[in-house]
DNA sequence: CGAGTCTTTGATTAGGATCAATTGCTGTGG
DNA sequence: CCACAGCAATTGATCCTAATCAAAGACTCG
């Protein structure tokens, strides 16, 4: 489904379509999907067949569509939800109107009221990212479970960590790191999470044979629709400044990039501009 | 205990001893002191005595003094230790020397491998900030305990989300406030935490009255030791940045300082400042 | 094809970092 | 009790990174 017009040669100058085809997905799941997308998820996963459908039943299942709120920072928090399909970006909006991603999620990525744990409102936004598709089921609900299947507790705890942890990561960044070191370390942290390899070497164009020795080909795309304004509040700095930042990657052919996306083609040199 | 020469009057310049009386407290807990040590914790608060009793003999008791090290970075990490008494520093050693101060934890707080989960290492070293009193756990022992307590799993697991919202709040300041806004929210925080009222009005001195009508009386005593550099960690600032600001508040009279010690005096001033 | 976004690039400014002394507090030892 | 060594804090001068202001180019979609 790919669209996509004449995606010319590595080399140049950046063109048309990026390389994501946006793909929808409104659906329904079946009781029996839900079952195997909740079994998949790193919550579940210790549980057997019997036990998901408990865990099933308690979940219902929401399409949203490219833009789309989730919810609102402020809104009551009485939901924990999981992405099982799409993305999801978590933002928190500040008083001077400057927002701060704090997330862009994919796949069996959970948000909402794990996080807003004895506190009775959400302090983020969620919004859909790309269309998508989202588990969700009451707080009580979900302690219910939390109480009932020990495994689900030490599941949760280990995930809320591995966010504090990527947290306490960001903090260290911020506090301490210049715009491109930040830059080049999102960078390789959402080719990490969601790049797909060679992607201007694929779709149905005829192609001769797609590397035409220049050094690297070991191209990663991030999956994603990336503005800049995304980066910039990733990292904390302006829409000019990532873009000057990038520009200047992209000339010592480090990565590649263009309206809404970005993709990694020398993951050597970004690493150690990110490390020191 | 405090130590004190001439706690001068409040309007004019900083005088000599801050006002924290160091205590210092080296000693060896009984079981019993134990059992009413933990049962303080948010840990384990909705245990009744015979639970408590299982839970104590799991925990082993260590003493510490100022500025010793816990643990570093990098060292296995396999226990979670509840601070009992004194207080604990938590900072994130980087690459290029600069530390990140990411907590400055007090009795009841934990550290340690619970925010690890799922990671063979410390990211951060722990050190004595004062002396301090101990408790900890293998790792092991403490999934043991999750698993025979759900109330635990649901306390840690509001603990932990606790410190990501605390963590996240750091990154919004961080990614869009300047300096001196950093600055009056983290002395807010501290405050909170670790304020005590009427610092220069106790002690054993002989005293007048105590507040010589210089307009707020409500000052409150930061009860820390606590140099530029922690507040320049903190803040993701240097240490001269600040000075210059800690200065720029004493001049307008909203906080009071010295070496090592801070004290707000006009709160709902650096709340404006704080917030905007 | 044209309106609306998103991106790039340039010029200017400002907030903090850095470099460099100087002053002030603390506790130690003569 | 006082002098001194050592560390913490202050203050000034300068430089540089990144924000801000401004405008033009690029891609998408209706």
């Amino acid at each position: 489904m790919a669209t996509r017009r004449r995606a010319s040669a590595a080399g140049g100058a950046r063109r048309h379509s990026p390389v994501a085809p946006v793909r929808v997905e409104p659906h329904r799941c079946t009781a029996l999907e839900k079952r195997r997308l909740l079994g998949a998820t790193p919550f579940f996963s210790a549980l057997g067949d019997g036990q998901l459908d408990e865990v099933a039943e308690r979940f219902d299942q929401r399409n949203f569509t490219v833009g789309e709120t989730i919810h609102r920072a402020g809104d009551p928090a009485e939901r924990l939800s999981i992405v099982v399909a799409g993305q999801v970006k978590i933002a928190r909006p500040t008083p001077d109107g400057q927002d701060v991603l704090l997330a862009l999620l994919g796949p069996q990525e959970h948000f909402g009221s794990l996080l807003e744990l004895g506190d009775a409102v959400y302090r983020d936004d969620a919004v859909a990212h790309t269309d998508c598709c989202v588990l969700s089921t009451g707080a009580e609900s979900f302690h219910a479970l939390v109480v009932r299947f020990p495994s689900v507790a030490n599941a949760a705890l280990a995930l809320v960590a591995a966010r504090l942890r990527e947290a306490q990561a960001t903090i260290e960044q911020l506090s301490t790191y210049p715009v491109p070191r930040r830059v080049a370390a999102t960078l390789l942290a959402l080719a990490d999470r969601l790049g797909t390899i060679r992607p201007c070497v694929d779709s149905d164009d005829h192609r001769g044979v797609g590397n035409s020795g220049d050094g690297h080909d070991d191209e990663i795309l991030i999956d994603a629709t990336l503005s800049r304004q995304d980066l910039a509040d990733m990292t904390g700095a302006t829409v000019e400044t990532v873009s000057r930042v990038l520009s200047d990657f992209r000339r010592r052919g480090w990565i590649d990039s263009g309206r809404q996306w970005v993709s990694v083609r020398d993951r050597a040199s970004l690493k150690k501009v990110a490390h020191g």
